[in-house]
DNA sequence: ACCCAGGGTCATA
DNA sequence: TATGACCATGGG
């Protein structure tokens, strides 16, 4: 068992996934803020309400009131947090010249610069180089670290950053390593909400090839 | 009535 | 560096 052949295996029964789920990288990013340990079927709720009003813009949440980004983002959970984060992360992006600007800085810049910015963390900073900046890095978040621990490729513990590198090396030889990673991590989430809804009781729900169904 | 979701920050030891 | 509290809605 190796990354690689998980991968094959999800993709042979999952097909492409065609992610991320947004119009443009500006939604991508408002998306992986909104989304912080939160069940994305909320998550559409808020940008649909941001959307109606107008307020998908990095210039207009700027200059939206705190109690009324609160409100448009209730649905997604943590409202008074998101809101705080989200006008946070429009004002450093708009300091820093947008996306025309941030698409042109190397992808070890760009994260850092990312993870500077208060309510962005290693999840949320990789799924917006992945999906809204197009860089090849690994997206970790729970589901990954779960499974990837049950099938015994990796202890389960480590930190974000060193399974990162781990991963990411084991997976080096591979071209095209900007689909591989759009795809995988998209794979991971659609398996975990296919066949993952009772983790984490469900303890042999995994890739095994005695799990032949991809069953729990 | 519980459990959980595509995390992150901050205070403490 | 490593835990723990906290944030909060909506679906199962």
């Amino acid at each position: 068992m190796s990354f690689k052949k998980t991968f094959n295996t999800l993709f042979r029964h999952y097909g492409p996934q065609d992610w991320w789920p947004g119009d443009s990288p500006f939604e991508i990013m408002v998306g992986a803020v909104l989304t912080q340990n939160t069940a994305w079927t909320n998550v559409e709720k808020a940008i649909v309400n941001l959307l109606e009003n107008e307020a998908l813009d990095a210039e207009v949440i700027v200059a939206t009131k705190m109690e009324q980004l609160a409100l448009w983002l209730k649905p997604s959970g943590y409202f008074n947090i998101k809101a705080k984060r989200l006008k946070n992360f429009c004002q450093w992006y708009l300091e820093q010249g947008a996306y025309e600007q941030l698409s042109t800085w190397p992808t070890r810049e760009l994260r850092q610069a990312l993870l500077s910015v208060n309510g962005v963390g290693p999840e949320t900073a990789d799924d917006m180089l992945l999906y809204a900046f197009d860089r090849p890095v690994f997206v970790i978040d729970a589901y990954t670290r779960r499974l990837f621990s049950r099938l015994g490729l990796i202890e389960g513990s480590e930190t974000y950053e060193a399974l990162r590198q781990s991963i990411e090396s084991g997976l080096r030889r591979e071209s095209q390593r900007l689909v591989l990673f759009n795809e995988y991590h998209a794979l991971i989430v659609r398996h975990a909400k296919e066949y993952c809804k009772t983790t984490p009781r469900c303890e042999a729900c995994c890739l095994n090839k005695k799990c032949k169904a991809f069953r729990c």
